[in-house]
DNA sequence: TTGAAAGCGCTAACAC
DNA sequence: GTGTTAGCGCTTTCAA
């Protein structure tokens, strides 16, 4: 069962192979009659462009690189979504790989997409392996790093401060006078490391470098790792006056530990969580949060690709910090 | 800045570049003399080999096709996971396009797959055009239709009754003595307007077809809107006894929305949704809802992949019925 | 507007 | 174990 080609095609319809094939990609350039005598032959046959020849012949691979750590989390995929939006339209594939919160696994994933002849990266973080740094810059072609933000771009870096936001978060808490504040983390990626960070900076410039109380789970983020951090903190008979999660689940989870046990949000305990996930606003209590920007960031991203791509120089570094958003409700009020 | 070939690394080895090409494929077919010289200048020069040449030279693309509905939706970020977790371990790459729940884009996306010479074709929903049917038919590949059942499956087929599941949420409810029972949803994709069907023939088994309440906005399913078609019905002064959501965001919006006003689960309302996904275990009340098996589809739709792969005869029709588990919990305790 | 020739970078098949 | 030859199915370039 051979495949059709554009031969087949070709010869079906009576024309040259290259008449087909600039039906296919610009039907603008060829007569009418040519054009539907083309056109049917290829209903006809069901013939579809073998994308590998295409690619090999051309040089251009119209496919864009996406690496992101898991694709188990709305974050990414609500990231990915506007990539998609924006780059589907321009006639981009989009290869994503993810690296696991891996570096290694991301080194692999950088070598697969050039393997793809990707024309572009778009790569969930800023911390890379020195090979796969050396190899987005060797690859010259545009490199957008996304979610934080890099000391040393290697072109395009579209983030925010993760430990300006821990910091905001704790500050939050300590400015309502609570003072013996945990924070909840599972698995401690490099995002959930900077916001740490940035608790332990704000608990130290409050004098309460003695106090930080870190309770972690080494698993990935789900409402249940909130209730069973919480359960745990509670039964050492060790609960804070206020809890800061790394995340809006795990601070659902404690949420529904708390009412499980009667402790009342925020009068016995407050509680922060982090990147206002849609169920936020309508939790009862309302849950604070820091909203963060992951659509606009893809957004953004996908539109400098974009813009690198048809530029005719080479663009130089830059940095967009798309910052974030203290929302302050019933959770943490009072 | 020419891109590095097989002939560079071969040049620079001093061997011929099929013996390059070994070396990468199978390295255990060169000699270990030949071998270091091609490693150290495939590391020397940065070489990666282009995938497109590859596949074209080969006809073997390995990779394999998945289409879903949405990225946008922890039910297939599961499945997913799980595809993933077997095909990328056996070499394949998986290329994943999504159809916005859209038969014509849907279309589409087996045309740019088959473009791509996949492999094999996995394929959320058995309802196609009749153009993607005979598309994937004349493919010659496996396929793998999931999440539903189907009267004539083009392949394999790996999974459960939507409509059987519909009913047994509903069938829970009547058990509980309970009659007004409303059906929340979001936009109606296959699956939810397959529940709807199983919820509308078990209301009608009960002699109360008249008592049909269907609350619904066509936006995408999430907590906030389940919170918003609750409070649609309590402004109208229409509070049911009993809420089937088709997913359990919608019924933790409503759940939300109860606590807000005093409405007490199960005593005012019960309340049961769809999926089962992790926080329903946790949520206060604890939320009754229908187990389904995404992570084992998944699982199963990538092993059956792999074996009809390996096979030598061409897999004739199959399907596996993974069921689904009604979970009861408090929040219909009767 | 259309076509002929050449080649993209790799690998299968066969020879040595 | 290693190399030679001949394509894979397209698109680019250049000529008509």
């Amino acid at each position: 069962m051979r495949r059709v080609t554009l031969d087949d095609v070709a010869n079906l319809a009576g024309v040259s192979p290259i008449t087909v094939s600039r039906v296919l990609r610009k039907p603008d350039a060829v007569s009418q009659g040519l054009r539907l005598r083309v056109e049917a032959a290829v209903t006809e046959l069901g013939y579809v462009t073998n994308v590998a020849a295409s690619r090999l012949a051309s040089s251009r691979s119209h496919a864009i690189g996406v690496i992101v750590p898991t694709l188990y989390n709305v974050i990414f995929a609500e990231y990915l979504f506007a990539l998609h939006e924006v780059l589907i339209e321009h006639g981009f594939q989009l290869i994503v790989v993810n690296s696991r919160y891996s570096e290694i696994e991301e080194e692999n994933a950088i070598k697969a997409l050039l393997g793809q002849r990707v024309e572009a990266i778009i790569i969930a973080g800023v911390n890379h392996t020195t090979l796969s740094r050396q190899l987005l810059i060797q690859a010259h072609v545009p490199v957008v790093e996304t979610f934080e933000l890099s000391a040393d771009p290697i072109n395009i870096n579209i983030g925010m401060s993760q430990e300006l936001a821990g910091h905001a978060a704790t500050r939050h808490l300590l400015d309502r006078g609570l003072r013996r504040i945990a924070f909840l983390t599972g698995n401690l990626d490099r995002r959930a490391q900077s916001r740490l960070d940035g608790y332990g900076i704000a608990m130290e410039e409050a004098g309460l470098a003695g106090m930080n109380v870190i309770a972690r789970i080494p698993r990935h983020s789900s409402v249940a790792l909130g209730s069973d951090l919480f359960s745990e903190m509670r039964l050492r008979g060790d609960l804070p006056e206020a809890i800061f999660c790394t995340d809006d689940n795990l601070a659902l989870g404690a949420m529904q530990e708390c009412r499980k046990h009667g402790i009342r949000m925020p009068d016995d305990i407050s509680i922060i969580g982090f990147h206002d996930l849609e169920f936020a606003a309508c939790a009862s209590p309302s849950l604070s949060s820091i909203a963060t920007r992951r659509y606009e960031t893809g957004k953004l991203a996908a539109e400098k690709v974009l813009a690198s791509l048809n530029a005719s120089t080479k663009s130089g570094v830059e940095t967009f910090d798309l910052g974030f958003a203290l929302v302050p409700r019933e959770s943490t009020a009072g």
